[in-house]
DNA sequence: ATATGTGAATTCATTCACAGCT
DNA sequence: AGCTGTGAATGAATTCACATAT
């Protein structure tokens, strides 16, 4: 294991991906892989999982490989996965209600309890069995729960009010879905989602010229 | 300028940041900024920015910063952003219809003109004006409208499937919701959106005591 | 006085390559 | 024979720092 420091961000968001693989991997009754297997699985070098690993422990056998299911359970130790984590939600317009009635969340650790909004006819209403607050009571209520994660997805002009209070309230991991970016202090994460800049990034690659067919008919004729 | 070499996808990344936040200076009526100034908005470094732009040309003025204006269209150029782009979609299940009815993407350049589902009894039915065809029907639709960006939001078990038939429809940019790493040829580019790895990979900085409140309660007092 | 654009320096991340273990 | 874990080497990205322009 290299030393006790800190280790990069860019391993930490990795982990994630290994887990998720391992976790495919040991529904199909997979219960031995070697970093090239799991590598060529998630296109990333066979060295590159080995030395992240590396960083935690010694995780594997030589000449045998990684036990799936051990390996599976030391990363999600290694992430705090292991407990159920409370998520405070700020917005419940469509982009929340979405977030709300997704499943996706409960399922791998995330469980949506306290709902926040700034709309006055949804106050006090009922979502998902959860009553809804308006953003000034986020402070009071989410120091009250205890909560550490909170998902934002309120329009880019509330986003950085909302992100003010949430840090008021010590949460310190905000998953970002407002088309900005937010300005917290270094205790505290976030990270964005940000499917527009994706797909913006992408088309840097792509030639304006094949997109010809649509553009001749200006979207209209599909 | 920095030769005419290929650019790192790290800086492709990082021009729809630059490009957002100098659209809401434009909307602020601000007309010139400097790289320090962009740099503080959006959590980046003055010299990275002046680094990130000399790959493309050089776009301010000594003494002064940068037009906004000017960058922006710059930068919009370089990503090919100045034409509408029509958009496959492929699953219209919960998060195919929110994205669907997401106006985000149209306002931004991303017209979704093509659905795509497995439920026979979604095929030939229709969903915001447009036809839904079976998966079967990628290929020769997707080329007689000379799509080049598809946005998968399938099932998992689904996925590397429905990658398959857009690859094969000559799609060159995927916009992934599914929670795997689709495999594609190398002139095939892909993001991904894992707003639960997103989660998982901040949970590592947390506190598990401090999630205290919210387990002692279990879930179920809130 | 102020801010760019960029060589040079530095820091960070990835890959190589192999000793050592099963 | 096969695969890990890791020093050493390489490669990539960021930052420094300053000549140059307004």
């Amino acid at each position: 294991m290299v030393k006790d420091m800190d280790i990069p961000d860019i391993v930490i968001r990795r982990l994630p991906i290994y887990a998720r693989s391992l976790s495919y991997l040991a529904s199909e009754g997979v219960t031995t892989v070697s970093s090239s297997e799991l590598g060529s699985r998630i296109g990333v070098t066979a060295a590159q999982i080995r030395r992240d690993l590396s960083y935690f422990g010694e995780f594997g056998k030589q000449g045998k490989g990684y036990n799936v299911q051990f390996l599976l359970n030391q990363i999600r130790d290694i992430l705090h996965l292991e407990q159920q984590w409370g998520v405070a939600l700020v917005g419940i317009g469509h982009l929340g209600k979405a977030i709300v009635h997704y499943g996706g969340f409960k399922d791998k650790g995330f469980e949506i309890v306290a709902l926040f909004d700034s709309d006055p006819s949804k106050i006090g209403s009922e979502l998902d069995g959860h009553k809804v607050y308006h953003y000034s009571e986020i402070p009071q209520v989410v120091k009250e729960m205890g909560l550490e994660v909170a998902i934002v997805a309120v329009p880019a002009r509330s986003a950085q009010e909302v992100v003010d209070l949430l840090v008021e309230a010590d949460i310190k991991a905000i998953l970002n879905y407002a088309p900005i970016t937010v300005q917290v202090p270094p205790d505290v994460r976030t990270r964005n989602i940000d499917p527009v800049g994706a797909l913006q990034s992408m088309t840097y690659y792509l030639d304006p010229e094949k997109n010809m067919t649509y553009r001749i008919n200006n979207g209209r004729a599909f």
